[in-house]
DNA sequence: CCCTTTGCTTGACACTGTGTAAAGTTGACA
DNA sequence: TGTCAACTTTACACAGTGTCAAGCAAAGGG
């Protein structure tokens, strides 16, 4: 639409992930993603209208060049809900650390920018379905804990899996990401699957 | 110290706790709760020196009139671990609400001003305490879950309360506060106390 | 009754970062 | 040679935090 040199947007993005990969990323200005990508801050604006544009641009970018997608796919493979449950909770483990910054940016600007919300909102669907399809294949199985409907249990774990959660398990309680990984896999397990009596 | 008129100091804290109550706590600004109190934002500033100040002393004042030492501390008189995890999780679901704006605010500039993410901190070691005295009794007790660890488990409890999940559950999901910590405590339940067998 | 101090007021302003506007430059292409 | 596209530079509006300086009004002591 607006967009001029596909070039140099491209340039920009891939300035934009570097960036944003570092430890500060909410404090990333779109002066200092110009810079990097060797261009007048107008110019920047020129391509992307809005920081919160930009950053989503940024997000969207990341998970093609992660290829996201398919690693969240490849979850369905798993034959049982069980395995399902694992394999997704472990495809998120790797991606949430893939969008960190960028989520990080994103979520820091939420409460004063409404499109920012909704759009990592929108970002966080593939997370939730993920979710859900995990947790449809254990009530399908019969291994979903019966105290728990099927609904609750997709909300639940998607907050268990939340950036947020992510953050504070890591940064202020130091756990490392296999910890965490290998740790929220066993607490769904646990919260989740029925007993075996 | 540097404060002037106590009573002053009071109109301003009890129309920051107004303010703050509100949905939009972090778009609150100076000059609104100065308004708010009936003074100028520069008398404001005689008092707090930054937002963040200000912010945490509505935080204090808040745990002060609401008595919220004295409703955690009366969780100790459980005598045994699940009655003391019910409990804790019963007065922090009274809790999170009655700060939640000023956490909020505090929280949406933490990025930004790394005394507002201390502070933030500080006030969560409450909680964090209550989650370590309550996991602490069910591991004495012998009902703590054999798969994890004390340690490990405060952390998971603390995270599994942070003001982030009470938010998403709520605004995201669209739990009420009643369902929510009966969700938690069921949660919290099935993952960190030994299955009957 | 004056005179000083205290607590606040008003008005101006520096600073940061986002986003806009306008005019100038450069290179490709016809 | 002329024109268009993409980008540059400079300037600025706007919001919000925090600072500074001068003024004012009331309380209280000499």
């Amino acid at each position: 639409m607006s967009s001029k040199n596909p070039d140099t947007r491209h340039r920009i993005l891939e300035a934009a992930r570097t960036m944003l990969e570092e430890e500060k990323a909410p404090k990333v200005r779109m002066g200092d993603i110009a810079k990097a990508a060797g261009i007048s801050r107008q110019a920047l604006y020129l391509h992307f209208p809005t920081r919160a544009e930009l950053l989503v641009a940024t997000a969207r970018f990341l998970d093609e060049v992660n290829g996201a997608d398919a690693k969240f796919a490849a979850c369905s493979e798993a034959r049982t809900g069980r395995e399902r449950l694992d394999a997704f909770i472990q495809a998120w483990g790797g991606y949430i650390p893939e969008i960190y910054g960028v989520g990080r940016a994103l979520l820091a600007m939420q409460d004063t920018d409404e499109a920012a919300r909704a759009a990592w909102e929108d970002r966080m669907q593939a997370v939730r379905s993920g979710c859900r399809s995990a947790v449809e294949m254990l009530d399908s199985d019969g291994s979903l804990c019966s105290e728990v409907t099927a609904e609750r249990a997709v909300d639940l774990l998607w907050t268990l899996l939340s950036v947020r959660n992510w953050e504070q398990l890591t940064q202020a309680c130091g756990w490392s990401q296999a910890e965490y990984v290998r740790e929220m896999q066993a607490l769904a397990q646990r919260a989740l699957i029925r007993a075996e009596n």
